[in-house]
RNA sequence: GGCUAGGUAGCUCAGUUGGUUAGAGCGACGGACUCAUAACCCGUAGGUCGGCGGUUCAAUUCCGCCUCUAGCCA
């Protein structure tokens, strides 16, 4: 087991800070935490720096909005982050800020020396531009009716309707969403990354083992598309760097945000004696850095960012690590259905330690999404940790406490047994350093079965109450702690406070993985106390409950300003003949099915008692045909028949909502039954 | 729309370089035990491996199309 110690430089992506971190967040430093808490107690020195990305519109908006300057906004903003990351456990050995002396320096030199070597270029571009406000408006402040479809207020770049991407402006009627103007179109001269220089270099890396095989898969597309130039220049006002020498031009915030990476080490550096940038971040560095990102920023992580450090002359990283997203209870996290679950809202009744097993039986090598179902939530840490690997303290202590003093056996009752969890351990480190959690909790829970499997066959409570078998009964409860206090070194990455309160009962140092090979004999232990408590499913509904109030909060305060009727005011008054003209009237939906070529519709067969319709509906993204069979809902059945590429559209069913997920047809209380008159 | 992933028991996931009865944990059901935080142990039932078509002696596994989910499109 002896290797030679590795130094290592590991990143976690930076959180944004506009806003508060939730539990999503949390997938990607959990799983960073625990690889680096892995490396550490292999005897590696391993390095876990983060940051605050704090840089980029949304901040001064939202922190005019608030009434305070950025600074003010980010440096509260940085409080809450560290807090919730400590409470998490998440070991980090630096957190800075993007808005740094060391940040602007880095981002000052990587600009420089990419410009003196020819990878920045300038011309002037026409973007829209907000007359109220005075400022040029990203694609995302920009709201209007989507060319393809004619959704109302989609943003500037895709429709979430029907999914359509294109630019702002080509948007019907656009506004600025910032003052609500009508955006005017404005030229300025912008500064770009000329990444096409790295190709060869790019697609080297690119498939050199730096990255998983999916994303490098992925970056293909990139390539055959041909690598544009990336603007990296913002104009006034914007909260950021302003670009050296081009008064009023500021580096865009995703320039910077990787870059707060080496600003957060070269921090530390500064505050520790003998750690030295170059070693880490020079050209020829022997040492390692990995980035922890999320899927949704490869391109920046695995195409920009070694670009713009390869033409600085920084080394580029060994390896950048993408997972994938959390879903709650199967679908995205959502706020109106409480699963939009903060960081704090969980902390405030749950133990961090369960959601960071759940989340290590999960995580994968790969870029696949992880669920996080509520119910097996609770079934699986209450089962696992504290049914088995817990229990295994629990059942064995009370006959060491009371029969020997507290004092374990000089030997064991089972020294294959013992070895053959320690060679499991070679596994389980493979599994950990591959970053295959789920694999390595699946190994580690195996051997707990199997720990309490050898308990149950040496029934150590009938051993206890016969004579003369005092000798047998210490050797195989001193045997049960030994599997318990290598389980607990097993898990130790993953759980590092339940890992030392059982150090303190066990009294002993912080496990170190090579101290797991030799058993602890003859050695005293404290009273045992319960490590772990189980979940309750009311602390799972509190959090539930506490986020749907989080949201109600937020509405509260989002309503005065702009209710649904802002964006949407109701229409002009009508006489009531003009109503009576449409015939609303209550149908059953006796079959629904897909329309082959069709995105959006389905076809309804609708029930009106004594006549059938045939109605297509573009209802698709929000309901399966499942789902609408046999519902009964409300129908304008004197509508002009429609001719529709697909058929013939003999009428249209009523349903409210902005469209995507979020449409919702009406249903008539029970009673009502299919041919009724709606009036 | 294009691309990259994913869709396997009620739930969460393994797995199959194509080959006899597709696995685990949890849950359900039955039994046993009482040391242990109603924990643990033994056993039983549960799956047209998203759908359709193709290649093959043989497909859940390979190919094509479709569908659903997620992300990205500078």
């Amino acid at each position: 087991m002896t290797q030679k110690a590795r130094k290592i430089l590991v990143t976690s992506a930076l959180p944004y800070a506009n806003g508060p971190i939730h539990i999503g967040h949390m997938v990607e430093y959990i799983q960073t935490d625990i690889w680096v808490r892995f490396q550490k107690m292999r005897g590696h020195q391993c390095l876990y720096v983060c940051a605050d990305d704090a840089h980029g519109t949304p901040i001064m908006l939202r922190a005019r909005k608030e009434g305070i300057e950025p600074e003010a906004l980010i440096a509260r903003v940085a409080e809450e982050h560290k807090a919730d990351f400590a409470d998490f456990n998440v070991g980090f050995d630096n957190y800075h800020s993007t808005h740094s002396d060391e940040n602007r320096h880095y981002a000052s030199l990587i600009y420089q020396r990419n410009k003196d070597q020819g990878n920045i270029s300038n011309r002037t571009i026409t973007q829209a531009y907000d007359p109220v406000e005075e400022m040029f408006l990203p694609d995302r402040f920009i709201k209007g009716e989507c060319p393809k479809c004619g959704a109302q207020d989609q943003y500037g770049d895709n429709c979430e309707v029907c999914g359509a991407s294109y630019s702002p402006n080509e948007l019907k009627n656009p506004v600025s969403a910032v003052s609500g103007a009508t955006p005017v179109d404005r030229d300025s001269e912008h500064y770009f990354f000329k990444l096409g220089n790295f190709e060869t270099m790019l697609k080297e890396w690119t498939r050199g083992g730096h990255l998983q095989h999916e994303v490098a898969n992925k970056l293909g597309e990139w390539f055959e598309a041909g690598l544009h130039e990336w603007d990296i220049s913002r104009d006034a006002p914007y909260f950021g760097f302003e670009i050296p020498d081009h008064p009023g031009k500021f580096f865009y915030v995703w320039l910077d945000a990787p870059i707060g990476y080496m600003a957060s080490f070269k921090n530390l550096c500064d505050k520790t004696p003998g750690l030295a940038f170059d070693d880490f971040w020079g050209k020829d560095a022997s040492t390692e850095l990995y980035h922890f990102i999320g899927k949704d920023i490869i391109y920046f992580h695995a195409l920009f960012w070694p670009a713009m450090l390869h033409g600085a002359d920084f080394r580029t990283p060994t390896a950048v690590f993408s997972h994938g997203f959390l879903t709650v209870d199967g679908q995205k996290m959502s706020k109106s259905r409480g699963t939009f679950i903060k960081a704090r809202t969980y902390l405030d009744t749950l133990n961090p330690e369960y959601l960071r097993y759940y989340f290590a039986a999960k995580l994968g090598s790969g870029i696949e999404d992880i669920d996080l179902n509520l119910e097996d939530f609770l079934a699986r840490v209450n089962s696992d940790l504290v049914g088995k690997v817990v229990n295994i303290a629990s059942r064995c202590s009370g006959f060491i406490k009371k029969r020997f003093d507290g004092k374990l056996a000089d030997q064991l009752d089972n020294q294959p047994l013992f070895d053959n969890f320690v060679s499991a351990g070679q596994q389980i480190a493979a599994c950990y350093e591959n970053r295959e959690f789920s694999k390595a909790v699946r190994e580690i829970m195996a051997l707990a079965d199997k720990a309490n499997q050898y308990i149950d066959e040496k029934k150590p409570w009938v051993i206890a109450k016969e004579e003369g078998r005092a000798q047998e009964l210490h050797a195989v409860c001193t045997m049960g702690l030994n599997l318990f206090r290598l389980l607990i070194g097993f898990l130790r990455p993953i759980l590092p406070a339940t890992a030392e309160k059982s150090e303190a009962f066990l009294q002993i140092q912080p496990l170190a993985w090579n101290d797991l090979q030799k058993p602890l004999l003859n050695h005293e232990i404290a009273a045992f106390k319960p490590l772990m408590t189980r979940i309750e499913n009311s602390q799972i509904e509190a959090i539930v409950a506490a986020s749907k109030e989080d949201l109600e909060k937020q509405e509260a305060i989002s309503a005065k300003s702009q209710g649904a009727l802002a964006s949407d005011p109701i229409s002009d008054i009508i006489e009531y003949p003009d109503f009576a003209k449409v015939d609303l009237r209550i149908v059953k939906i006796i079959k629904a099915q897909h329309v082959e070529g069709a995105e959006k519709l389905l076809q309804l067969t609708l029930d009106l008692d004594g006549e059938t319709r045939n109605v297509f509906a573009g209802i698709k993204s929000a309901y399966t045909p499942e789902e609408l069979e046999g519902k009964l809902t409300v129908m304008v059945a004197n509508l002009a028949p429609r001719k529709m590429r697909f058929g013939v559209s003999e009428g249209m069913v009523l349903a409210a909502g902005p469209g995507g997920k979020e449409l919702f047809i009406l249903t008539p209380d029970s009673g009502a039954a299919p041919g009724m008159r709606v009036k």
